[in-house]
DNA sequence: CTATCAATTATCCAACCGCATAATAAGGCT
DNA sequence: AGCCTTATTATGCGGTTGGATAATTGATAG
């Protein structure tokens, strides 16, 4: 007696995995880690949870593949912008943060997500890799940018700097992220413009030169 | 017949409570959410799992509470150095800062345990409200420092300064936290001293005026 | 010294977890 | 068309989870 089985068809190994792997992505960000079952999972990308363990060597491994590409996302996602920008280093910077502070990748779930990842990073050292790769990345680009401004900085300058503003973006990206009602249209990019233009000592506002700088103190 | 039974004492409710809180923080802390299971959690308390639901309603009433109690010691932790701090306001900012980029608020569990609650922060409506309770706290204990250095600011303009300042030792906290072995002894504090200084138009450096300052650019 | 009652332990349970393996059908190849 | 590979489904297993309940102990008051 053959009883009735799910109708499917077969796709390619690649279609595959991304669905597995946004699955993933979708459950933990809804749910947090410990939503994303093998058999959520699979409900959610439409297959039966054994096929998990046919592309993944485990769920385990399934996690870190999406922890990647949610970080190679991000980094692309930021970067992106660069081509389509000006040669103004001045006006490519500000494009660079004004795009590290806007929608997508200012993000309620994405929060979520890279909150969620943190915690296997602590003690899984291929995550591990993983996060200081990336998160040095987005420094470099950083770092790129501001030796591309007008004036020279030592080396070690530049190292500082990068550091400075990074934190800056990912500070109000974080408080973006987790308050979103928190703060008005705009006004994240506009205050990450004017401090990460006040530490590098260069007004990035351009075309709207606002009236009460913000490092005025009188 | 009857069998052996592990002896033990009666504690007060605050103890035992506190205990389990503990338990929980220094489970999540070292092995994520998912570590802190209920048997996990009683064990390393020294007693045994059915005793939570005794203290608390349920297991989620525990994560709250521990998360709670996390965040209440961190503000606590910063807020402290103020009651020794001297008069000076610039001293005062600068001890502030100084305390939120040092041991023992920024460390390596201090960041797993944070990111551990964020999720749950995303859909309990209590922990959200914990959260961006003690958030805003620290930023308006920011703000008040910056209200009282020289000079007069609108009150767009303290708001302003204080998320962008809060922001710089958010990344900083941040950065220091997940990547400790990329900073050097004081590095963190400096940067911080300087990208505040440089956001707020001050010099947080004090007695030892560098000569390279970071917001140079010539 | 004993009765009482709350604190704590011990035990049980249904649900769920990740994983392994067997059965089956889909699609390409010749 | 018929075969053959393998992607996919279906089923089962051992272990763990959070929660509920019953049994027993320690402290305390009278």
């Amino acid at each position: 007696m053959s009883v009735d089985r799910k109708p499917y068809h077969r796709a390619d190994e690649d279609t595959r995995r991304q669905a597995l792997i946004a699955a993933t992505l979708a459950l933990v960000a809804e749910g947090g880690a410990q939503a994303a079952t093998v058999r959520a999972i699979a409900q959610k990308a439409g297959v039966t949870a054994g096929l998990i363990r046919h592309y993944f060597q485990s769920k385990d491994h399934l996690m870190a593949a999406a922890y990647a590409h949610l970080m190679h996302r991000m980094t692309a996602d930021s970067a992106a912008v660069l081509r389509t920008a000006p040669h103004d280093p001045r006006a490519r910077l500000a494009a660079f943060v004004t795009a590290a502070l806007s929608p997508p990748v200012v993000d309620g779930e994405a929060l979520v997500l890279w909150a969620a990842f943190m915690q296997e990073t602590h003690r899984d050292p291929a995550m591990r890799h993983t996060h200081s790769q990336t998160y040095l990345a987005f420094r470099d680009q950083l770092q790129s940018l501001i030796a591309d401004l007008p004036g020279h900085r030592s080396a070690q300058d530049l190292r500082r700097l990068a550091i400075a503003c990074n934190a800056v973006i990912d500070g109000l990206w974080m408080e973006g992220c987790a308050l979103p009602e928190a703060f008005a249209m705009g006004e994240l990019v506009d205050l990450g413009l004017r401090a990460v233009g006040a530490i590098l000592g260069v007004d990035l506002l351009g075309q709207s030169a606002w009236n009460t700088p913000l490092s005025m103190n009188a």
